[in-house]
DNA sequence: TTGGAATATTTACAGTGTTAAGTAAATTTG
DNA sequence: CAAATTTACTTAACACTGTAAATATTCCAA
């Protein structure tokens, strides 16, 4: 059966070019300049052509959020080389502000914009990547309880961590930051400083030992 | 001068009319239905006559985040009886929190939607409600410091304070919670529970006194 | 070579924000 | 009071949008 599995192959490099063409627009003049049409003239294929590899709209963009999430982990494949948990949660967060501002349409698709999430319960399935995110900083928070650097409930610490950070990045990528931080090149020291403010609350002192 | 006071007024009462259409298709069927068509509808006007009144779609949700802002200051209104700060900060954050929760729309235009922020630099002229928001925000942190309830710079504190809570409602309202808080009415005294140990890992510990 | 499946395009619909031109009523002026 | 002008509003239209149905083209096996 080499033919269909050549076939399935063209499908899906068509629809990778279609999702290639949608993140160059998509991150060169954001969001709302990504259209049907400005897709299928990028790859050069009629409009409705696109409609044969994806559903609608909203499932290039389930998908270009997917691959977020993908880029996300790949800028976080080295922290498992940190040895302290506590460190690495920090770095974690670190990269966390990093990504988004350095990626705001995909930060956008990934923890603001609601639509990937109603495909996710029109499809019934649950949000995989985001969960599999979540997980990582559980299990990191856990182990920062079992070596003494954080105390109190690792499931309400996690939580408040990332509401945390995703208000750091969410505020400033949505330009609401700017009687804080007034000027643009400020805002990653900024909000670095916000979450070394943070750690440092939560953490245990051990200066008493 | 009474004509021309006359027709200044019922150009205001047109403008309120509008608004008030807009802010019911609003809040009623979220964001993207409010459209200038249905708004016309509404009021029983042909739909260019809204041109007559605002410049475009963004100034009429611009007017709406305006709105948002002084009911969330009604809502804040009684806080000053709160003699300690401490006490004080923690009740704007449920409050906060609680108006997030109860007007996702509202605060979608205040504090996520980007439009409104592009108003403003198109005009030239500074988030005037923000800033002020803000400014309550620090001068509680501020005496909070000055009564030995926190420590810190006040401008850090306060920024991460907001950012805080505006994670933990951004993230809820945005449906990306549902691992961390699966049942919807659990999600309110989630976040207060979240707020609560934000607060008490921050608060200067009085007990050695 | 022919028939059928897969793939792509054309056409079309119903919607969007917005502008320009036209109309009718209200107001000011001679 | 009548004519001229301003104001308030509507109609028609433009250039878009996502998307469905019908049509055309390409490809491959019999």
């Amino acid at each position: 059966m080499g033919i269909l599995e050549r076939k399935e192959k063209q499908k899906l490099e068509i629809r990778k070019l279609i999702l290639d063409a949608s993140m160059k627009l998509f991150v060169e003049e954001g969001f709302s300049n990504v259209t049907i049409r400005r897709i299928a003239d990028l790859i050069e294929y009629s409009p409705t052509t696109v409609y044969l590899y994806f559903k609608d709209k909203d499932e290039i963009f389930f998908s270009l959020h997917d691959i977020g999430f993908q880029k996300m982990e790949e800028m976080n494949r080295d922290l498992v080389t940190i040895e302290n948990p506590l460190l690495r949660l920090h770095k974690m967060g670190e990269n966390y502000i990093e990504f988004g501002l350095q990626n705001p349409e995909y930060y956008n698709l990934m923890f603001i914009q609601e639509e990937p999430m109603k495909k996710l319960s029109e499809l019934g399935c649950d949000w995989v990547k985001g969960d599999s995110a979540i997980s990582r900083l559980k299990a990191t928070v856990t182990e920062c309880m079992e070596k003494g650097y954080l105390k109190g409930d690792p499931h309400l610490v996690s939580l408040s961590v990332w509401s945390f950070v995703h208000g750091l990045v969410s505020l400033a990528i949505r330009e609401r930051m700017e009687k804080f931080i007034p000027q643009k090149e400020m805002i990653l020291p900024a909000l670095k400083q916000s979450l070394n403010w943070m750690i440092s609350n939560i953490e245990i002192d051990n200066r008493s030992k």
